[in-house]
DNA sequence: ACAAAGTATCTCACCGCTAAGCAACTTTCA
DNA sequence: TGAAAGTTGCTTAGCGGTGAGATACTTTGT
């Protein structure tokens, strides 16, 4: 039972005795799972004719509230990308009609952000393929297994000041 | 106890009851706590005037063997990018004087990618911090819980198909 | 021996993100 | 109330990655 992380730890226990690598253990093997996980998410993307980026602003103005509306302060928080990253987003999104940019009623500074018909189409079409893919990626543990972890990803989380809003 | 996932979750039985949004409670938190770690080792980086990049083929070199020597294809097979990724940062650590690039001895289509002085001795004053980053990244588990954790993604990764090589 | 298939590396057009900076607006507080 | 500080969203230059394609070389199979 080994991965290519172990082999990494062996070679810097090799090179570098003196250097504690374990933290690479886990830090290591979440950088290499990102990736895989990343590739395959995309494959499904496309197929949709969808990128992460942009199915990523969709299922969050989705799953945001009944309107179906954010602000790209609140897209921005949601995706840990920058307020530059949000804006160019949007106005793929927009161009493709997609969602819709809407003075703030409330603030002449604001802008609200809302799924349009197709945009709400799209990303339920697209939803069932991706918690599909998912759990496809997920199948090598166990339900346990998959929950003992999620417990200890949400450790990690809040130790770092993760925050529910 | 909760993090932004948790919320997440909620929001997504709120709106799609129908949907079983659980693998999002895995592969999501791997995400943001990739982007935090992310964002973290890249400011330990600029510190000593390095990005993810070039510390990745640095260190990949440096752990590879006794002459820190490899090939482009073995670097990109351990960084998970593609041909041209490699091609364009061996471009730039060549321009800084930290690695050099020597045609193959057996293989006339190869090239041997070697250390530099200058380049190792980058690499070894910059790794004791990036260690000491990931650690304190990683001190919200206990010493258990870390290793706990090490083991499913190991599991995870190895049903993904990483193998040692 | 030779053609076909495979491999190693590089080039380049394009794409999305960051970081810095800006303009417009709102909040705070003396 | 007015000035200072903060917030919101956008623009843009620059950077690093992808993906497609090219070149040069090696291996395979007959």
């Amino acid at each position: 039972m080994a991965d290519h992380v172990d082999l990494v730890l062996e070679q810097w226990r090799e090179r570098r005795p003196d250097l504690d690598a374990t933290p690479m253990g886990v830090i290591g093997r979440m950088s290499r799972l990102g990736a895989l996980f990343d590739a395959e998410l995309r494959r499904n993307f496309a197929k949709h004719d969808l990128d992460r980026a942009s199915f990523d602003v969709l299922a969050t103005l989705r799953r945001s509230n009944a309107e179906h509306s954010l602000t790209p302060a609140g897209l921005m928080h949601s995706s840990m990308v920058t307020s530059g990253a949000i804006s160019q987003r949007l106005d793929r999104l927009e161009a493709r009609g997609l969602v819709t940019r809407a003075p703030s009623e409330t603030d002449r500074r604001g802008v609200l952000v809302t799924l349009t018909d197709a945009g709400l189409q799209l990303i339920d079409k697209v939803l069932p393929t991706h918690v599909d893919t998912e759990q496809q990626l997920l199948a090598g543990l166990s339900a346990a297994e998959q929950e003992q972890l999620a417990g200890l990803l949400r450790s990690l989380l809040e130790s770092l000041g993760d925050k529910r809003d």
